[in-house]
DNA sequence: AGTGTCATGTAAAAGGTTACATGATTGG
DNA sequence: CCAATCATGTAACCTTTTACATGACACT
């Protein structure tokens, strides 16, 4: 239940629309936490519904605004301390990975071959999103930047070690 | 979709029972493709139904040994090698961090120090999970040795990337 | 006048979690 | 004979994905 908690989070920054969410879940949200429209408006209406969040205004095209209620910002801060996060993820680029055997070896090598190529292109992707980033000294700047710092140490290891792997296969 | 290929994959190395394949999720696939008891045996039933893998033997207790068969192979390497692997993943622990803005600046260290223990945690464990395997050449050891790599690499990466992490927000 | 973007909503299906339920066999 | 382990199954619920559906406003 941690779509409820981004939208928390999102909407302890600034006062927000679903459709405006929407768009920062499209960016900077989308590399950590996915979500679809669909499942967005239906969050914002639950969390409008128990309290959480508030319908701070209403504009044209039956826009909504909204805002984070107090009840919100507890639960969000109760998310952040008190709530052990999630050992295990789910990875399908891995779970091949143990099931390469059944491929041709040259199948196998084009496979990590293509997580190099994969790593490359989510690091360059970063970089741009970084670039294009107009960083202040907001809290979602500081830690945004922080968070991105993973990713770009992440393709990077992973590059790394589909490269050692591509090498390890290549020779039998 | 990926736990019935995960079936697949396993049984593509040996027959195996419901109860074999929950064991060997509890301990080396639970690192990338977690699954539960009920969702195994449900999994099974149906691939048995759509003739992807068929009941081999019957053995005492009501168990059923699975034996993949040759649609299931096809499927396997359908999946490996034409299905493109899903990029976005989701990851609870990096969601928090964009939002430890909304805590004390000593609680947001206090979570990045957690996250320094949790990968040296995770590190030791699998660690200990390749010292107690017992190493052979079957394709099943060679690629799994090559996850396992991954996975001490990624919590290397995640260990310095949260020391560094820490250390950017201690001097505020 | 028409296209693109803004803007929201709902329904159906698939995938995943938690809990309940039951019973056979083995080893001490 | 008792406990642990082996062994399977199902029901309810929650989360996520995909698809459908609608319409207002702004700009050219």
């Amino acid at each position: 239940m941690s779509l409820r908690h981004a939208l928390l989070g999102l909407l302890s920054e600034r006062p927000a629309s679903g459709y405006d969410l929407l768009k920062t879940f499209e960016t900077s949200l989308a590399n950590v936490w996915p979500a679809t429209q669909s499942q967005i408006y239906t969050e914002l209406t639950r969390l409008a519904g128990s309290g959480l969040i508030t319908v701070a205004a209403e504009g044209p095209r039956g826009r909504k605004e909204y805002r984070i209620a107090d009840e919100g910002m507890a639960e969000l801060r109760h998310w952040l301390t008190e709530v052990a996060p999630q050992r295990n993820t789910r990875s399908d680029i891995l779970l091949r990975v143990f099931f390469l055997g059944v491929l041709r070896p040259d199948q196998a090598h084009a496979y990590l071959t293509e997580l190099i190529a994969m790593s490359e292109e989510g690091h360059e992707q970063l970089r741009q999103l970084h670039d294009s980033i107009d960083w202040d000294d907001d809290n979602l700047s500081v830690y945004g930047r922080i968070a991105l710092e993973y990713g770009l140490r992440f393709q990077a290891m992973r590059r790394e070690w589909a490269e050692w792997a591509a090498d390890q296969i290549k020779p039998r």
